[in-house]
DNA sequence: AATGAATGAGCTTTCATTCAT
DNA sequence: GATGAATGAAAGCTCATTCAT
């Protein structure tokens, strides 16, 4: 009798809010605190403002992950981690060219992580590995080596069919992550130092970048060969001069 | 009206610091200022921490340096933004061709920079660039616009030579500031997050990045001419093979 | 990341606090607030104290307060200046004699500030007005001006109904406000700077103030009228017939 | 022969100032202080503030006075207690009437204290007094104390000589000390708290309380014995004979 | 006598995490 | 499950005072 229509306006509000809980509710989360620790970093994200902007109260966030650091985790593993296996069957389920499935990779990076929030990770490890062991050997094991060995395994299997020949695995290695690297920081954080606009295309540039590794990386006798497998069904050609 | 909680027999002691005062102080802080900073970062440094490796309390890093802020913006001229004049000196004195104005620009700043512990600067403000408005804003003035005056100062004294051929100046600044970004990173932060030490050689992968570039670069009448320009006394060529 | 320093059996007590959550802290901490800005003045005063008094810790006075300035602040509304708009309809509604109503207004401001720890507040306003300039502002606007001008609309309202000779209104108003500072002082700090106890009776100095002052601001002819409405002087006669 | 030229430079100007050296530095620093005292406070004032103001380094000023406490006492002994002595001798040697006597003490009171700066010391202590026990001691031994046998002692010789009928000495004591209180808060920190300029002319104001004053205190028959004695009420006479 | 570099306790404010409801 | 009030360690900065020069 005390405050029934106070309660009762807000019984249907709360009732709408049940609707979607329990299974939304971490789900939210993550997407809250991946804005947050990409816009901010790590140590300047405030747990409360990722609950607020997940809608629910600083408790509730610390119900579902037991510290910042573990939310963190979560983060990466439902962005990143969490679909390594789907490209490794990807990949292995490839039956092109080893050049063709190198250009698939750089795209699949580009379209899946590149261009998505989740590349700010990228960034924030950067700027926060020093300060965060934990994490950063979470993320080194979690991230780096399934990449890492992701993409060996594509240059292992052109060695491997006498597509490609590689000196030095490593160096082979870096050669392709750099210009992943160094978009992701264009993107997130140093195209806001910049005084004008940046021009950079990062999809011609990755296009580029592949070219010219590919050019480095593959048997002279072949090459040919690898201008004739360009039009299959995984990766339907790069031709294109814009966009 | 605090009172003294120590009378103190560390007469030895304090006198060996009393030596190196006034004149040392300000260079011993920003020195240790730089240490933390590259390794920590902005925030995560603690004003303390830089007193205490500096060998002085908490209260003499602000008797030399009102604020944490400008500890930072002294740190970055003292060893950026405070030596363009004499680099802009150096370039405006050099008469070789602009090829070779452009290595020995890649190799100066990795000299004189990029191997330096100053390089971890630019690690820094990637990674809290949107957190410091202020930081960011100054570093863009005092360091970002005058670099990338320099470079164009250099690129478009090729192009009024008759020496480069340029579509987009920007574009063509970013293909010269692009391997540096990625080797400060390698440098100073993914490195640590590589659980193999990365083979990255860093003048060898400069150079290939250089050579890349000035072919697209050069007007195709005059590579030949380069070529012959090489063994100018300020740089005196670039046709090493290794290290 | 930090880590609970103590696991703590203070149930009992922990539960008793929580009984009177949210509505009585902010309550709680005002009072503390005002007891100890009274006591030390606003730079003395520390947040802790302030919240230790309130029997909370330091956290919780941020958590209602945003600020050590606007805690003072949400003092001196909550004691002096959110009160006017009720004394202005008190005395809007008076229906006396305006002598009886200076009188009534003395009377008022005694009982319900001069004699109350609030009136510690101006004490504290004359020492820091200076070092505050934000704080002098918000009390000249928040607390004299309305003051002045309650005081001033009482005054006009003798010159209007013919009761009041006024040469000078600022300087009439100052009459008004000049034992109420003097008393203040007296309670808040002179007094306790006096050898012996100052057998200064409040209601009594003030009677006799407001007395020399009608005497010299009522038109002449209407003196008897005055004379008529009043009783003693000590206690010197409520005209009004509303509220 | 090191810096030859720079020494004897600063010779000529050290020289300079060693001439007022030793006699006049302890006057140059509480000259400072005072200021510094009255505009912002005591525990606002900082030493080095105070130093800088009077030409010389910070720790000259703790050569001199042992501790800012210290300072305050001396400015307080310079301006105010160490001048009784002379003003009893004054008060002593007067024969005039006491009305004049109270009249005259009033006078001197606004134009050796009330007028000058050193009048800010009563707002600082009505401000700091319970922050400062020490002080407040010792300013109401040294100031306070004296100055109200001085005035007790003319308000005595008025009794004594049948010219004042004084009920309770204490409140008469109060009578007089009132309105120099207030004018003193209006000048020094009040004022800057009122919107308008406020009209207020001290001496104007002194010699009305002064005469509101004696006309209670004076024994009826003598009244107009005091009447011949003054001239306007602006200049209320000065029936002194010596000084 | 004079200097000023050095000190460190002390103050306001922030924020991850806890826990009674 | 969900809440949000409460906590307290930690960080930047100030300033009276000391003391080697």
């Amino acid at each position: 009798m005390a405050l029934p229509k106070f309660i009762a306006a807000r019984t249907e509000e709360v009732q709408a809010k049940r609707e979607r809980r329990k299974e939304a509710r971490p789900g939210e989360l993550l997407d809250a605190a991946l804005d947050l620790f990409v816009e901010k970093g790590f140590a300047a994200t405030r747990a409360e403002e990722v609950a607020a902007r997940a809608g629910v109260s600083k408790g509730t966030l610390f119900l579902y992950f037991p510290s910042k650091e573990e939310l963190f985790k979560a983060v990466v593993r439902e962005n990143i981690s969490g679909r390594f296996a789907e490209w490794n069957d990807e990949f292995q389920a490839f039956d092109g060219s080893t050049a063709d499935m190198v250009r698939y990779c750089m795209r699949v990076w580009w379209d899946r992580l590149g261009a998505t929030r989740a590349s700010g990770i990228t960034k924030l490890i950067i700027g926060e590995a020093r300060n965060f062991p934990d994490i950063t050997a979470f993320y080194q094991q979690e991230v780096i080596k399934p990449a890492q060995d992701l993409i060996r395994r594509i240059l292992q299997r052109g060695v491997d069919r006498g597509e490609f020949r590689i000196a030095d695995m490593d160096y082979a290695l870096f050669s392709i992550t750099a210009p992943m690297v160094f978009l992701v920081m264009m993107k997130h954080s140093l195209g806001a130092c910049m005084p004008q606009d940046y021009p950079l295309d990062p999809e011609r540039y990755l296009a580029s970048q592949v070219d010219t590794l590919l050019h480095g990386l593959l048997v002279r006798g072949d090459e040919k060969n690898d201008k004739n497998d360009k039009n299959d069904k995984n990766e339907p050609g790069e031709g294109r001069k814009k966009k």
